[in-house]
DNA sequence: CTTGCAACATTCCAGCAGGTATGTAACGTT
DNA sequence: AACGTTACATACCTGCTGGAATGTTGCAAG
């Protein structure tokens, strides 16, 4: 029986503990029980809150995992004067919380948490796929803008394509996490994040100053 | 019963109908009763040729994803004496087949399945990981030892890390297969490989012919 | 011609999956 | 203080899963 009742906790308890489980073992491969026992409720609690699997999941893409792309991503570059700039910041951070994260929990060994559920789960039901489609949508979107406005204040070549550079630039993210967490060597990110970061430099406008 | 007795078909079909399952609903939600039907051919049989399915699973990477990988990418580079043209000529080929493709079962569905396996199973399960890691490792170094090949040959710039290239580009083929599935446009996959292109172009020692 | 094993076919099963039905206690409302 | 609703808790259920056990038949070797 319930000593105290805090619906907000409870229901954030059971989303959280769903985004490990699901980070860990797949959404398909995730399991309702060890989501009941992870976060310390019932399987009466969790259904009261979320209609059922399928809503659990939802509800991880919409609360969040599509903030942590607007926080990583989406507010960097929209206050910034030099999208590239901006850019080669937010490669950076990246990299720093690769190499302070512990082992076995995050990016290194599970990959990008947005980037498997699109891989599982976006050809087998419209509802993951429409919700990861408007994810990555936001993400490529704010790269576009942002090079856009690179190119109006002449700091970006006028030459290139912005939507191209970023869906470029997100399949970069996607891609290294899949592929690196397979080897679980930082050195693969450390290559990676090089090259992107040499390409973003082929991006300016060449100042002869 | 059986009609005629054909092992090595029998095994065959088992393995091209997992490896279609497998691709469609991933490792963990692909279902062994499917498989079955579809091979149309009974457990008894799958049991007897497959320990169980995880060496399935495994079989199909050892015995059709990378012999599949060897085809695309090492064989046409190992034979070039230009790597930066055999590179570009892969993108080509990639390309027409992604246009060629009906929908439903493709790349531009499905994404990678290399990709999809690495992404679910290299977290969960070492026998996975391991022959995932096998895989990307010929892939990647038949790229790198191509551009070292170019170096050589005074092709390509002799300030680049042929590694960190390779690793690069294994991470665009790969997550822009992850992403594209999504959207499941042309578009998206057409302006990655633009941008590929054009940063295998830059790659090039710059010829003052 | 039989004998033995490989190549299947058939049947069955324990376990866990997601989900439901129902019960009960906390708590805001009047 | 009585009531109604929200927020849980407990127990249970059906379906399907991977896989084991056992049965049957083709086929090649001796």
């Amino acid at each position: 029986m319930p000593r105290v009742r805090d619906p907000k906790r409870t229901r954030r308890k059971v989303l959280e503990a769903s985004y490990r489980e699901f980070y860990r073992h797949g959404f398909q491969g995730g399991s309702i029980n060890r989501i009941v026992s992870a976060a310390d409720i019932t399987k009466g609690a969790l259904f009261h809150h979320f209609a059922g699997k399928n809503e659990l999941g939802y509800a991880v893409l919409d609360e969040l995992l599509t903030p942590a792309v607007r926080n990583w991503w989406v507010e960097p570059l929209q206050g910034a004067e030099d999208p590239l700039k901006a850019l080669q910041g937010i490669l950076k951070r990246f990299l720093k919380r690769l190499e302070a994260e512990e082992p076995d929990t995050g990016f290194l060994f599970n990959g990008s948490p947005v980037c498997n559920f699109a891989s599982e789960m976006s050809p087998l039901d419209e509802g993951f796929r429409k919700r990861l489609d408007d994810i990555y949508s936001v993400w490529r979107n704010s790269i576009a803008d942002a090079l856009k406005r690179g190119q109006a204040t002449a700091l970006v070549r006028p030459d290139l394509d912005p939507a191209a550079e970023a869906d470029f630039l997100v399949s970069i993210m996607e891609g290294s996490a899949s592929v690196g967490k397979v080897g679980q060597e930082l050195l693969f990110f450390r290559n990676c994040i090089k090259v992107a970061r040499a390409h973003l430099a082929s991006l300016a406008i060449a100042s002869s100053s």
